[in-house]
RNA sequence: GGGCGGUUAGCUCAGCGGUAGAGCACUACGUUGACAUCGUAGGGGUCACUGGUUCGAUCCCAGUACCGCCCA
């Protein structure tokens, strides 16, 4: 026997750990079956359940479930990645702790064994709550971007280094020196998804840069009409900023080329009005489409160096970029002296030949700013600015600056060396893919996003300065041609590659998939005379030449000590997980994969870096066929949840008090396409409600000795009543079925909630209860065996969306004799037959629930108490609806609280009457009514009768109405007229009458 | 500034050319042998606004207003 309820709190982890212990989440394997693969996005290794993550994995369960259920061959591939700046912080965090060991004093080798140490024992915990959800993944199958370090045979690693090595070689990886996000607390590169714009209160100031010379020009300014507003005679140009201290770094000024007020002076020179004066820089006034003319002065300094638009002005118009700060953003202490780099970029600016390294190799901060925090050099700059009388005014204003979504810090952009994919290359064939419909967005529109980021991609960058990820796989030598210089160590190193490389001029690359291969290809290249070794340190040098006289040449290469971002090796996960480069058997299977799921704000990292990826890599094989998008979880109020707003729910916490059965249900209800969901827990208690509402429907079964576990034919059911619910099931079916296979998650959620609480639960199973406690014991026994089945039926349409409470009634309702196959998740999915649709049975049953339906409003209306039994009759009824009624007359009496429900002649007197078309319905409640009541009753349905029998009315006298609609809808119309114009005359009567009563 | 989306019952949202829907909330009634985590009945909407297309528009088109999100 059942209890009460579903106890998820006992029942959810162990129902789990039989599937687990069954090995049900395995693919089939079966090759001769589709296959169906997903991939999971995977979660970072330090991360912990949110909500997001909740409800992406309750989709792709239910679409695993669903697929397995109907007998594909499914795999979903689960794992982590590896997070490199997240785990890297947590381990260094962890460190600080146990004793105040940094990284540095660790070494790379032995905080690399830590961050391992700290995977083994703490990392994944993520995995572990997706099990709470119930997620189906094929857990045996786990990967870790990072591969397994106990496990030889794990080609994670090897796949990264090949796909390097390979775009290496076609020239789609290159180092370039380019404008990075840097975060300068953890002093590397990151990418644009770890950075977070942010509006602050900040200032934007106001300055003059004179003109060189004293040259002066005429400043006008005009409204709209062209009167002009303004006129003056000018020795500068206005310049606004934000960021004062960026002005050391200024290669120009540039103005729209379409803004009259600077014209006279385009071309011409003007002052940088700080640092020493004899020294000041002057640098040309020129034109570009970025300024806005409407925006501050219209005039734009343009720092390259150190502003993500500024340096497209400064490529566009080749002006030059000088890096101002350090890794720390501080100011610049070394290279040569203010005034050496001063009047170098002055000669640079008028016309010197200078590579991008000579550039970046000038110090152009003024010796009293040098070594500078960036925030004091700006209080300084403004101040001294301020003292020689060039400040125009300062703004407070709201400025968007972008912060380390990690470290907090503002990020400023730098120009480092960094390693680069070609995104614009390996971007075409992955546009092409979604044009084409090799791949496809659901929602659709999302392919605009797609196109619209795709086209305008920029060089990814995937270096990294830190030391938990996939290490580039470079070593670096000096070129053969320096190799006679006699002992020669360059660059010690410290703090990233950039720094190194920006010592080390032009540097020979092996770039190999194993150490081994780089010596081998550094021997070729130096040849056999020279010694080739590794200088292994962590802070390496590049040492060469000779030791002394005639002793042999040696060199010593070092590997790049940058790691790749996180993102590479992730854009690899649909084949690198399924053994790639290896051409395995899980690869021919699982590759493509039939979706990927996510949400929106990922779609550019994920997306895009898969489909670049996997097209190059496997032979223009999309990674996955369908892309699915789905909402963002908001909180209640409709706001984004995060920690620092501190309206992030725990998806755990409501698995904890509600189940994991109500919170995925709730996610699918919700999940309509395009529209975010907004999640409160009194929807998913609601939730929780529906699958008690279904337990208890299993435990009245069960009550009634209903028998589970056996095959049914509906064509072979007698009774309208099962024959209907048949029926009804089957549409249940189809439409869940349907939607599914669209995607549409809402839709499947809602077809199953609509068919169990309102059909099975509100009339089945009421209307059953007569049958259950009646003498036909046919009647019975073909009703015990249809709502078994129709309950097991059920089951398995509810399965993908709760999981554990259908499994668990699977269980609980194996019979004696009868045993259940093992496990509900690994039957098959119920097919919708023809046979199961009945429209004989479908319009009887439908009479009953109407007539039943009107009788209790009827009663309610008029407040006959709940508990009377009233006598009823049925009227002027066709033979057919006569038959049915007898076959009926139990139910009916019971559903409506009927003492009796005859078939007479006429009206008795002094009955209310409900009118339905030809037939009446007779109540004999007058004991229990007053007169007013019924007038009132009478009325309001006249009345409503009455408005829409002429607005039906007025239609059809439309003659293009009758003439152009299709004629089923006129047909339609004209039959509503007659039924509700022969029911009005009924009612009228009926108000007659009462009025001679009064 | 560019792009995308939204505006339907008190709230959260479906629907989408042919008589406006759900859940929650609300009101009244109810110890009906599955379920009070429940049942029955009920109230509640010029489907943001203005035009257009159409026999017919909440739905399609154009514009307006307001609200989100993303990008610059």
């Amino acid at each position: 026997m059942l209890d009460q309820r579903f106890d998820p709190q006992s029942a959810e982890g162990r129902i789990y750990e039989r599937w687990e212990e069954a090995g049900c989440f395995r693919p089939s394997g079966d090759t001769s079956a589709q296959a169906y693969s997903v991939v999971i996005p995977p979660p970072n290794v330090t991360g912990v359940l949110h909500m997001g993550h909740a409800l992406n994995n309750t989709l792709q369960d239910i679409l695993v479930r669903f697929e397995r259920m109907r007998g594909k061959n499914v795999r979903w591939q689960p794992g982590t990645d590896h997070a490199g700046i997240a785990t890297q912080m947590v381990v260094e965090r962890q460190l600080a702790q146990d004793g105040n060991e940094s990284r540095a004093s660790l070494g790379r080798e032995a905080f690399i064994d830590r961050v391992w140490q700290w995977k083994e024992q703490s990392g994944g915990q993520i995995i572990q709550q997706l099990k709470r959800l119930g997620a189906s993944c094929d857990w045996e199958n786990e990967r870790f971007t990072m591969g397994d370090r106990d496990n030889p045979d794990d080609q994670m690693q090897e796949a990264v280094r090949k796909v390097f090595v390979d775009l290496y070689n076609e020239g789609l990886i290159y180092r370039d020196k380019r404008l990075v996000n840097w975060d300068p607390h953890f002093q590397t590169a990151i990418s644009d998804l770890e950075v977070e714009s942010r509006d602050v209160k900040g200032h934007m100031w106001h300055f003059k840069y004179p003109l060189a010379g004293g040259e002066t020009y005429t400043y006008v300014e005009k409204d709209e009409d062209g009167n002009v507003t303004l006129e003056e005679e000018r020795d500068y140009i206005s310049i606004a900023t934000t960021r004062p201290e960026t002005m050391l770094g200024d290669g120009a000024v540039a103005v729209h080329p379409d803004d009259e007020r600077y014209a006279p002076i385009v071309g011409k020179l003007c002052e940088i009005p700080v640092g020493p004066k004899e020294h000041r820089r002057l640098i040309p006034i020129i034109t570009d489409d970025y300024p806005d003319p409407d925006f501050g002065s219209g005039a734009v300094k343009i720092t390259g160096a150190h502003d993500e638009n500024d340096y497209g002005v400064a490529q566009r118009n080749n002006i030059p970029m000088y890096r101002l700060m350090d890794m720390e953003a501080r100011m610049r202490t070394e290279g040569p002296s203010y005034e050496e780099s001063a009047m170098e970029a002055q000669q640079i600016a008028s016309g010197k030949q200078a590579t991008a390294a000579d550039v970046d190799a000038l110090n152009l901060v003024p010796n009293k700013y040098r070594g500078l925090d960036r925030y004091e050099a700006r209080k300084q700059v403004v101040a001294d600015i301020d003292a020689d009388g060039l400040m125009i005014e300062v703004e407070d204003k709201l400025i968007t600056q972008p912060f380390g979504d990690r470290s907090g810090v503002v990020i400023e952009p730098m120009l480092t060396d960094q390693w680069f994919v070609k995104a614009e290359e390996l971007a075409k064939p992955a546009i092409e893919a979604v044009r084409s419909g090799k791949t496809k967005f659901v929602p659709e529109n999302w392919t605009k996003t797609y196109y619209n980021w795709m086209d305008n991609i920029q060089p990814w960058c995937i270096s990294r300065q830190l030391w938990w990820g996939h290490q580039v796989p470079v070593w670096y030598g000096p070129q053969k041609s320096v190799l006679e210089e006699t002992h020669k160590i360059e660059g010690a190193m410290s703090g990233g590659v950039s720094k190194l490389m920006s010592n080390i001029r032009g540097p020979k690359i092996f770039c190999a998939l194993s150490r081994a291969e780089a010596l081998a290809q550094a021997k070729e290249y130096y040849g056999d005379d020279v010694q080739v070794s590794f200088d292994d340190r962590d802070i390496p040098a590049m040492e060469y030449g000779r030791l002394g006289g005639d002793q042999e040449l040696y060199v010593k290469l070092f590997q790049d000590p940058d790691v790749l971002d996180t993102w590479f090796s992730s854009a690899l996960w649909p084949f690198s997980t399924q053994g790639w480069p290896e051409n395995t058997e899980a690869l021919k299977q699982y590759y493509p994969t039939s979706v990927l799921v996510t949400a929106h704000d990922i779609i550019f990292f994920w997306v895009a870096r898969m489909m670049m990826m996997g097209l190059h890599f496997m032979d223009g094989e999309v990674p996955f066929h369908d892309v699915y998008i789905h909402a963002l979880v908001l909180d209640e109020k409709g706001q984004k949840m995060s920690k620092s707003k501190g309206n992030a729910m725990d998806p755990l916490e409501l698995v904890d008090q509600y189940g994991a059965d109500a919170l995925r249900f709730t996610f699918a209800r919700q999940a309509a396409q395009g529209r975010n969901i907004r999640l409160s827990p009194q929807a998913v208690e609601g939730y929780r409600n529906f699958t008690t509402k279904l337990w208890n429907a299993a435990r009245f079964a069960e009550m009634n000795s209903c028998e589970f576990g056996h095959d049914l034919k509906p064509g072979d059911l007698k009774l309208p009543l099962n024959r209907w619910i048949a029926a009804e099931l089957g549409k249940a079916a189809a439409a869940v079925t349907r939607a599914l296979e669209a995607y549409k998650f809402n839709e499947a959620a809602e077809a199953l909630y609509q068919f169990i609480w309102n059909v099975l639960c509100d009339w089945y199973i009421e209307l059953i209860k007569p049958v259950m406690n009646g003498e036909d014991e046919a009647a019975k026994a073909e009703t015990r065996k249809a709502c078994g089945w129709v309950i097991d039926q059920t089951l398995k349409l509810l399965h993908p969306f709760t999981p554990f409470v259908t499994e668990a009634l699977w269980a609980q309702t194996e019979q004696e004799g009868r045993k259940r196959p093992d496990f509900l998740m690994v039957q098959d999915w119920p097919a919708f037959a023809d046979a199961w649709s009945d429209d004989e049975a479908e319009a009887e049953l439908q009479w009953v629930l109407d007539t039943v339906s009107e009788i209790r409003s009827t009663r309610s209306v008029l407040n006959v108490p709940a508990g009377a039994q009233v006598p009823a009759s049925l009227i002027g009824a066709s033979d057919k609806v006569k038959g049915w009624a007898k076959e009926n007359e139990t139910p009916i009496r019971q559903l409506a609280r009927l003492s009796s429900f005859d078939i007479a002649a006429e009206k008795p007197s002094g009955a209310v009457t409900i009118a339905s078309g030809e037939e009446t319905i007779a109540l004999e409640v007058q004991e229990f009514i007053t007169l007013s009541d019924e007038v009132a009753r009478l009325d309001k349905e006249m009345a409503k009768l009455g408005k829409d029998i002429e607005g039906t009315e007025k239609k059809l006298s439309n003659e293009n109405f009758v003439a152009k609609a299709p004629p089923e809808i006129v047909e339609e119309n004209r039959e509503r007229i007659t039924e509700w114009t022969a029911t009005l005359a009924k009612l009228r009567s009926a108000r007659e009458q009462l009025a001679a009563l009064s």
